[in-house]
RNA sequence: GGGCGCUUAGCUCAGUUGGUUCAGAGCACCUCGUUUACACCGAGGGGGUCGGGGGUUCGAAUCCCUCAGCGCCCACCA
């Protein structure tokens, strides 16, 4: 058999996720194992793979394919959202390339046109996780918007509204002019902005004077129905129960007092604009005073605009300063830094506006949630400095306003028969409504006509929060096999970016609405960003083409690029060299293999003696690694994890083990050795399996081509168990003699293969002679012998208090040699005044633990040994 | 303004209750090497007074105080 010395994923990749899908392996059905369940958080429809999806993805991947050699039942359930700002922002763009304008297309024709779109680009994200190598149960693909998703969404909002959590309200909301939706809390971003603070006059009614109040938003006066002050500031006080004079406007409004004033900004006088602040709505509503709202839904102004009617809001906000400066009642302009609240989706500012929408009410629904992370530790936080975040959300969490004027979602289902303000039922279907409707109006002569269903749809999170239910059908049918079977998940990987957004609220909706948890652990990945720290976005461009970095280093080599240093809710500071290094390792691991198949196997040779101690001290040495493996994984610790694997399978496995049992050139090795080599190998790929798939997936087929006893992929998770530590303890040592002689090999050019010969002065107790053989081979020597007393003419190295030589032809360099002896004998020395300090220190003795104080004497007595051999050596060199 | 976290080798990060194993890992770097699995490799090597200062202790990267720098979350004063 020729195999190539290159591993090519390319090639292999395709094959083996081909062989997997056709196989079936990543789909999962109840049945007597226990379940290990993940919900994919659903990326947007609409959206590319780009390098947080590979992260995120990946880890995910890496606890499904582990779960699954461990023998639970591994069900990943992939999804996508339906995303309805996002993506009807997208299908509004394309009509408008096309021409054709939202407001030209009735709802059902516009909902046809997004039903394309998702159609044309709602498969391209879950595609692109195929390349990734995740096994994904695809046969439970959802989409937030499937019939029954959708059905649940509605059968919550009605159960939600009925139990008195959902009203309606006339409130102040966030305002995506651009968008032409309210957005909730969570979706608005802050930005600093430069801005100008405006001091504007306003004129007394009845008198001379003026009264100056400072403002960013000059546009706003055209709005403003009072004037406020501090109810103890001084300097005001002759001025309370006047009316001033709006500029422009020249409408009279009150001054009015309120404690809300900081006398200390500005000119400790404001101008109230109900309409368009929502602190000053508050003052508005305490105050009872009018309201005037001065923007359309796009926020150009309207007819209380004025003269400036028509103009876009930042527009109208220079003409009004000028305007002001022309009347003379601007008094100044200072630059102001104040922060903006913008849209997450659009980037549009974000206006405060009135109008009617839904909310929901968190106070009550919140409580199980933050008793089960922060108390009953049932859903747990990775890593846990994200509890303190959790807490300072839960605890003052505010009501959600969850409708968006929006056609792309589940259309609120209330439907409204009258003008009035309660003239309206919620129910799951239309006819429904007909029915309550008439018994709520007594009036038996409502037809459906006479309904009018809401216009909004609701907040995609409105629906993503049932997500690890609604997968399962759990609202609809809550006792459904599925459902009791495989929830609460067992495990959610997502960023911190979305914890309120999603995370919060699925704990909330699974206590509500199941009475149970979602999930048992959370873990929350950082964000990627590039080498250069910034965040990784498409206007800056420093977001590699996810694709072709699989192209580029194999899918594994992505993958293993992408863990190497992403330790939990740290921000990954992405470089291409690290998938360099990933797919370097696959090479590695390739040839490793390729060394392996091509030994020729005689059963008749014997094994040899450093072959049979080698494995032995890598059962133990894998064992221990394994042991560590699992301790991170339980941390969800998984760059350490895929850490520890990579070094026993580099140093461990290829350095020493595959270089100890390896036969000589074209020579064949014994049974015994080879046997235990693959199942070795096994174990290797076992643990690799997780984070590199496909690449172990091919050597596994190769290596298992004649036994036909399955995949890797459901293959078993090694058991692990006891191992010898002083096994390996003891091998340690070995490998620092053999660097000794390796050392003197190289400072004297001796090319390995010279043989050398080596002696071990027998007086030292500290000597293995069980790593003999091992020392021969490793250190190509032509002998090993005790002796007595020193070499002369041999060059020497010490490891612990134990003294090697190395006979070598040449008259050796004495100076240096000497040179050498001195400088480690007076770091040795130094070092033993040191433990000798403390030795005498009485309150050290005194104070610390009898093991601590046995470790200093052993210490004492090593360097003491130490000396002792290095004081003989510096003799015998200088007779 | 409120809260949380971070600062350890050139880079990215480990370092659990202060004390074997405490100053570590990977990468990068330097030297040598094309030996027969792999140069996408092997062998060897250099490199940090653990952000500054102070304190507690027999003993501090680790605990306390303080200063400086950085990051995140929340609230948001016109």
């Amino acid at each position: 058999m020729n195999i190539p010395s290159k591993y090519n994923p390319q090639e292999s990749e395709q094959k083996w996720y081909d062989y997997w899908m056709k196989n079936n392996y990543f789909h999962s059905t109840p049945d007597e194992r226990t379940p290990y369940t993940i919900v994919i958080p659903p990326p947007n429809v609409t959206g590319v793979l780009h390098m947080g999806h590979m992260l995120n993805n990946t880890i995910q991947d890496v606890l499904i394919r582990r779960a699954r050699l461990k023998g639970l039942n591994a069900c990943w359930v992939p999804g996508t959202d339906h995303a309805s700002i996002a993506t009807e922002a997208k299908v509004v763009a394309r009509l408008k390339e096309q021409g054709v304008e939202k407001s030209d297309l009735t709802r059902e024709e516009f909902l046809k046109h997004a039903w394309q779109w998702k159609e044309e680009y709602g498969g391209v994200i879950l595609e692109q996780l195929k390349k990734l190598g995740c096994s994904c149960d695809w046969d439970r693909t959802a989409f937030t918007m499937d019939q029954h998703m959708s059905d649940s969404v509605i059968e919550v909002f009605v159960d939600l509204f009925n139990k008195g959590q959902i009203y309606r309200g006339y409130r102040m909301v966030n305002w995506d002019p651009q968008a032409l939706t309210t957005l909730s809390d969570e979706e608005v971003i802050y930005e600093e902005k430069q801005g100008n603070l405006y001091y504007v006059a306003y004129q007394i009614v009845d008198s001379n004077e003026t009264i100056t109040i400072a403002t960013t938003r000059p546009e706003t006066i055209l709005g403003d129905t009072a004037i406020c002050i501090h109810p103890q500031d001084e300097r005001y006080s002759k001025l309370k129960g006047k009316k001033v004079i709006v500029p422009i406007a020249n409408r009279e409004i009150p001054i009015i007092e309120d404690e809300y004033v900081d006398m200390e900004f500005g000119t400790g006088c404001l101008k109230i604009t109900p309409a368009h602040d929502i602190n000053d709505y508050g003052i508005g509503q305490k105050h009872q005073l009018e309201t005037i709202d001065i923007f359309n839904a796009d926020a150009t102004l309207n007819s209380f605009g004025l003269e400036f009617e028509g103009m876009d809001r930042f527009e109208a906000r220079k003409a009004v300063a000028q305007r002001l400066e022309e009347l003379g009642v601007l008094i100044k302009k200072e630059s102001h830094i104040h922060k903006v609240g913008t849209s997450e989706r659009t980037k549009a500012v974000i206006e405060p506006r009135l109008s009617d929408q839904w909310f929901l009410r968190m106070e009550d629904l919140v409580k199980p949630a933050i008793d089960a992370v922060l108390k009953d530790e049932e859903v747990k936080l990775f890593p846990s400095k994200f509890n303190n975040t959790y807490r300072n959300w839960v605890e003052n969490i505010r009501d959600w306003n969850i409708s968006r004027q929006l056609w792309w979602g589940q259309q609120i289902p209330a439907y409204y028969y009258g003008d009035g303000q309660d003239d309206f039922v919620v129910a799951q279907t239309a006819e429904k409504a007909l029915e309550l409707a008439r018994a709520k109006s007594s009036n038996n002569d409502l037809k459906a006509s006479d309904l009018r269903q809401d216009a909004d749809v609701l907040d995609t999170w409105f629906s993503s929060w049932l997500w690890p239910m609604s997968v399962f059908n759990g609202i609809l049918e809550p006792d459904n096999k599925e459902f009791n079977y495989y929830y609460p998940t067992n495990d959610l990987v997502t960023g911190p970016d979305i914890l309120f957004f999603w995370v919060i609220r699925m704990i909330i909706a699974g206590y509500e609405f199941k009475g149970e948890k979602p999930f048992s652990n959370v873990y929350l990945t950082g964000l990627v960003r590039d080498s250069q720290r910034r965040k990784m976005s498409k206007s800056l461009g420093n977001s590699p083409d996810a694709l072709k970095l699989i192209e580029d280093y194999g899918a594994d080599g992505v993958r293993v690029g992408l863990l190497l240093s992403s330790a939990a809710g740290n921000d990954l500071m992405f470089d291409e060299s690290l998938c360099n290094q990933g797919k370097n390792f696959a090479n590695k691991i390739w040839n490793g293999f390729r060394l392996v198949q091509s030994w020729e196997v005689d059963d008749q040779i014997p094994q040899p003696e450093a072959a049979a101690l080698a494995i032995e001290w890598y059962k133990a040495k894998f064992n221990q690694t394994l042991e560590q493996i699992e301790d991170h994984y339980s941390k969800y610790r998984i760059s350490d994890a895929l850490m520890a694997t990579y070094k026993l399978i580099w140093d461990d496995y290829s350095s020493w083990l595959l270089e100890l049992v390896k036969p000589a050139y074209q020579q064949p090795i014994d049974k015994k050795t080879y046997d235990a080599i693959v199942e070795l190998l096994e174990g290797n790929l076992k643990l690799l399996h997780p984070f590199m798939p496909f690449l172990t997936e091919e050597v596994w087929q190769y290596i298992k081509e004649r036994q036909e006893d399955g995949a890797l992929i459901v293959a078993q998770w090694p058991e692990g168990g006891d191992y010898d530590q002083d096994l390996i303890a003891s091998f340690e040592i070995a490998t620092e003699i053999i660097s000794g002689i390796r050392t003197i090999r190289k400072e004297k050019n001796i090319p390995n293969k010279d043989t050398l010969e080596l002696f071990v002065m027998e007086a030292d107790a500290g000597y293995d002679a069980r790593w003999d053989s091992v020392l021969e081979k490793m250190g190509n020597l032509s002998s090993l012998q005790k002796t007595v007393a020193p070499i002369d003419a041999a060059l020497s190295f010490r490891v612990k208090s134990t003294e090697f030589f190395i006979p070598i032809g040449d008259a050796i360099d004495v100076e240096a040699e000497l040179e050498k002896i001195e400088k480690e004998l007076s770091y040795t020395e130094g070092f033993l005044n040191s433990v000798r300090k403390k030795l005498s220190n009485e309150r050290f003795v005194s104070n610390a633990p009898e093991q601590v104080i046995a470790i200093e004497r052993q210490k004492e007595a090593d360097a003491l040994a130490k000396i002792e051999t290095l004081k003989l050596s510096r003799s015998n060199l200088k007779k």
